[in-house]
RNA sequence: GCCGAUGUAGCUCAGUUGGUCAGAGCAGCUGAUUUGUAAUCAGCUGGCCGGGGGUUCGAAUCCCUCCAUCGGCUCCA
């Protein structure tokens, strides 16, 4: 017998080669029925995999994360089984599952699969599932392996192997169908109920350009119809939220054929909007002890030589300008780092200066390739709320901390709580990506560490993901439709200092090197913008919203009163507006409410005598009549609310 | 940039195999109605069917080519 450790650190005893399914059957038929895969000390294992020593274990249902991975990846190898059925022939290259379902990349040899299909994949998927195949996981000789996929004259598994340490290989069988595969997978595929394929793209072999594009058919599976049902919903959801829908009903911003590709034009709500959040960061900053600076759009070709930017992207940005008649070069601004650190250099700096803090919105440009552009997220012409902070060495961890503070501010204005926090280092084995000396990165990464740690942040290190001058803490978010985006930056950076020769003079009356900090909270004004948008599904808080109110005439012969209303609402600058259209006050109602506007204020013969207001909040229906000063005052208060920041820290 | 899909009024979309196929709803305008908490009624105006080229007696529809958008891949200072 063997003693199994369940979660709850209750201790049961089996016999040798007990299974997790046995396990579960034990404790409950229902258990059994809901279970995927299991871990054994920490590895995640099959369920029909026997446990022949004592072991901790925890049992994994739809509900975790493993055991949603083994049943996404199951489902690719159901995908991958239907293929081959439906298209002799093709190769199978890799087919794992993502967080969100699970894909197959293949190479069509010839076939030409297209959405249309997915109706007859599906089917095929399905009814290969209610076959309840057993999942069957077999060990071979590498050799063999190699072997067996030579034969088939599939390439692609042969370089996979080929690349594995191990001399055994994992395979997984089900039916007639095998597949290279690590697993874990389900018992059987009768699991699957339900399946949606997506969407399909192509994808290149192992993610290098140089090399072949597969065919990438994207799809996901559930236990239950119901849940295929519900996630749908969700998807038609979200796309109802998408930034690139919403920002034109709501018109912020516009996007011209034109004009060009990714270069956002703002409406004047949208302007508004914008120069409300810039004027909540500028008043920030201000509290801080930011300076503005102002540089102009483009600058010398020499300029970028001098930071680093041409060298690793001049040959993939808008080409230079030149002058005609002197031939100088200029390049489009992609940063505004460079010009910052000319500004610094204007006047000799002494220890007693630093930190000194330069912020500005900036607009940069900056080539992306024409697949990349999506709406206001991914654009050839943003605006950045950048600063960099020049500081003493001394000073830089408590710099950095502060610059923490200050995403924080913001994010707490604007009740951002979905977000990942990445220290995003260098990856070592590709130094020549990068620019500056080892003891400088070590400095700038140990730098980040410490800041991050002292400050308890949730953060995950991902290597690979710095500048090229620096590492960064970045904040992510995910969008509407699930995927990530970089918010927030702060960076550290030793080496942009040293290329422009910056200095200052120490107590010691010696020339010393600042460390400069890059850093940009909302990181792009559009793509935080979009974030917003769908994030609050376009309703934005009251600080924030392009109308606050809107007055709604019962009938058009209260327009007098409503125009006081108005005048005594703006008095209060609250953003009011009057609808006094030709239209039922239902019709209204629907129209403002779809506008998503805050406040919707009825006015009719009542109000007009009494001189008061029928007050409507968004989303929450009729709230009963009021005062005009109670309204204002009601309104003021949410909007300061809103807009005070708690903790005004003392500066220098 | 690469793979695939899409492109018809301001918006959302119909338009079977090329031949009254240039349509609908919303928006807009005009009029009637003067309205009490999520769509009042009627009429009218909107389109070089993304641009260019071709096939054909005839193209929104078929082919080529640009452009843009969408979903991915690669990239992202």
């Amino acid at each position: 017998m063997i003693r199994i450790t369940l979660p709850d650190r209750s201790v049961k005893e089996y016999p040798e080669g007990v299974t997790g399914l046995e396990i579960a059957k034990n404790i409950s038929e229902k258990l059994a029925k809901e279970v995927y895969a299991v871990s054994v000390n920490g590895q995640v294992y099959d369920l029909t995999f026997p446990i022949e020593k004592d072991a901790e274990i925890k049992l994994y249902t739809w509900d975790d994360a493993e055991g949603r991975h083994a049943f996404w990846h199951s489902s690719a190898h159901l995908m991958a089984e239907a293929l081959e059925s439906l298209y002799p022939g093709i190769k199978l290259c890799i087919g794992p599952s993502t967080d969100n379902g699970f894909y197959y990349d293949i190479d069509p040899c010839g076939h030409n699969i297209s959405e249309k299909d997915f109706p007859e994949i599906e089917r095929k998927m399905i009814e290969l599932a209610r076959q309840k195949n057993r999942f069957i996981r077999k060990e071979v000789p590498k050799e063999e392996a190699i072997d067996h996929y030579r034969k088939e004259g599939n390439e692609y598994k042969v370089e996979l192997i080929n690349e594995f340490e191990d001399e055994t290989i994992t395979f997984y069988l089900h039916g007639n169908f095998s597949d290279l595969c690590r697993g874990p997978h389900l018992p059987d595929t009768s699991y699957i109920k339900a399946v949606r394929l997506l969407n399909i793209a192509g994808a290149y072999w192992r993610g290098d350009e140089n090399r072949k594009q597969l065919t990438r058919i994207y799809g996901i599976s559930f236990p239950k119809q119901k849940l295929l049902d519900r996630h749908m919903e969700m998807l038609e959801e979200a796309a109802r939220r998408d930034h690139r829908r919403l920002g034109k009903e709501l018109e912020l911003f516009t996007f011209s054929r034109k004009v060009g590709s990714g270069l956002p034009m703002w409406l004047p709500k949208g302007a508004r909007l914008r120069e409300r959040l810039e004027n909540f960061l500028k008043k920030v900053q201000d509290d801080y002890g930011y300076d503005p600076v102002l540089s102009p759009h483009i600058g010398q070709k020499e300029l970028y030589i001098t930071s680093g930017h041409y060298e690793k992207y001049g040959e993939s940005s808008f080409r230079p300008i030149n002058t005609p008649a002197e031939g100088e070069e200029f390049m489009l601004k992609p940063m505004n780092c460079p010009h910052h650190c000319e500004i610094y250099k204007s006047s000799p700096r002494s220890y007693k200066d630093l930190p000194v803090r330069y912020a500005e919105f900036g607009t940069v440009y900056r080539y992306e390739q024409s697949g990349e552009l999506h709406g206001l997220t991914r654009v050839r012409g943003f605006t950045q709320d950048d600063a960099h902070i020049f500081c003493r060495p001394d000073q830089l961890k408590e710099e950095f901390i502060k610059v923490i503070d200050i995403v924080f501010i913001i994010f707490n204005a604007l009740e951002f709580s979905d977000f990942e926090i990445h220290i995003s280092l260098r990856d070592k084995e590709e130094k020549e990506n990068y620019i500056g000396t080892d003891e400088n990165w070590e400095k700038a990464e140990n730098a980040i560490l410490e800041a991050t740690r002292e400050k308890g942040l949730d953060a995950k290190i991902v290597y690979g993901e710095a500048a090229f001058y620096g590492p960064k803490l970045d904040f992510m978010v995910n969008d509407a439709l699930g995927r990530k985006w970089q918010l927030g930056t702060i960076q550290v950076d030793y080496n942009l200092p040293e290329r422009f020769d910056l200095e200052y003079t120490g107590a010691d009356n010696e020339k010393h090197r600042p460390v400069m900090i890059h850093r940009a909270p909302f990181g792009s004004m559009e793509r935080f913008v979009a974030v917003m948008i769908e994030h609050t599904a376009g309703r934005f808080p009251l600080w924030l919203a392009p109308e606050q109110a809107v007055i709604i005439t019962v009938s058009e012969k209260f327009e007098f009163y409503a125009k006081k209303v108005l005048k005594f609402l703006n008095n209060y600058d609250i953003r009011a507006l009057v609808d006094n259209r030709n239209e039922k006050v239902g019709r209204k109602i629907r129209d403002n409410e779809m506008k998503r506007i805050p406040y919707l204020l009825v006015i009719g013969e009542k109000e007009a005598e009494s001189g008061k207001i029928s007050v409507r909040r968004q989303g929450e229906g009729d709230k009963g009549s009021m005062e005009l000063e109670d309204f204002a005052a009601m309104v003021t208060n949410e909007v300061k609310k809103q807009t005070t920041s708690t903790n005004k820290p003392i500066v220098n």
